[in-house]
DNA sequence: ATAATACGATACGCTTGCGTTTCGTAATTG
DNA sequence: CAATTACGAAACGCAAGCGTATCGTATTAT
């Protein structure tokens, strides 16, 4: 076969100016067009690739992880708060609400772009997290009974809560009082 | 001064409509036509009353403020539990997915949306919780140092959380493990 | 009765984005 | 060099919703 290959830079252009846009603008407000346009390419070389702005999403989404920190101190506190500052540092994200936000909206509505979202960031910090917690009850530091899942909805949900619903600062003080504060349910 | 008075009939319609396809379409695809046509009215009425369709969903939020239940049984768990259901009840409803997460992405980008679902009925549940918990801190069933409006956010939060990311059911055993679990980080 | 205002309905011109097609150019294989 | 495929740019017809204007009708105060 012969041909022109597809240009590698193109894909990543679009995925990029996908997310960017989504930032700025959030989802609803994306259009296919303005993606090309920001991404310095023609709409055929979009469709060429994706049958749907959900799919092209879905896959811009996908990437957004990044390398997540797998913290093993010896004390339970300090594990659980390097992964809590991971989170907290996504939201001190400029556009950070915009992209959330756009997403979880969203998934109401599309399953696709749910298992995405739920695959990619939240499940990669929910696996981290899960290793922290285990490892800190198996040491006894957490009460054997204690139920890891549930903890991962403490740590994890008034933050998420406080960020999009109440619009209040994520700081470091309310992080530590979270924190703080599971783990005081939760120890033995 | 003369001149027909305006409906009020029209008035309840148009609100009406506006929360019903916000519900079933999301925020976002939610459109003034649409509006008129459910409501069984003309555009005109609608734009009569209101500049942009921004204003009269920031009405139609503040509207959907219900009775809440201002528990007082003298048992710190019940009372909290009487108001946690009041926030499972309203997430069982069909189509408060799509309700609660357009109304997220619009508030990221409206401050006036914002306001007025921070007023509504988020304001309305942390307002009677606020109640609830400052009568058992003074009493002794909380610590006394206890940090009430960390507890809302505690409370609430897993729930949100859970509902709009995670996407798992908020059953009875869940709100029971929160509120157990928050009890038992600020006792005595 | 008459003037004033709201009503639902319908049509208007306008804009935006859709998904497709066409174009001349660029890159790759054989 | 020839065949093939991707590229960016531009134009296409189409549909939806915008906000406004114009109907004839209905409801009120004077």
């Amino acid at each position: 076969m012969a041909g022109r290959p597809r240009s590698d830079e193109a894909h990543s252009a679009i995925l990029n100016a996908a997310i960017a846009l989504i930032r700025e603008i959030g989802y609803d407000a994306v259009t296919i067009e303005g993606i090309a346009l920001r991404a310095g390419v023609g709409k055929t070389t979009i469709y060429r690739r994706w049958p749907s702005r959900e799919l092209l999403v879905t896959e811009a989404i996908s990437g957004i992880v990044r390398r997540m920190p797998a913290p093993d101190t010896g004390s339970v506190e300090s594990d659980v708060l390097a992964l809590m500052r991971f989170t907290t540092g996504m939201y001190r994200d400029p556009g950070s609400s915009a992209l959330l936000s756009g997403l979880v909206a969203a998934m109401a509505r599309s399953t696709v772009i749910a298992d995405a979202v739920r695959n990619g960031f939240v499940g990669q910090w929910r696996t981290e997290m899960r290793v922290v917690l285990k490892r800190a009850r198996k040491r006894g530091d957490l009460r054997a009974n204690a139920d890891v899942e549930l903890a991962l909805d403490l740590l994890s949900g008034p933050l998420f809560y406080r960020f999009l619903l109440i619009g209040k600062p994520i700081d470091e003080r309310f992080t530590r009082q979270v924190v703080a504060s599971v783990l005081r349910a939760l120890a033995p």
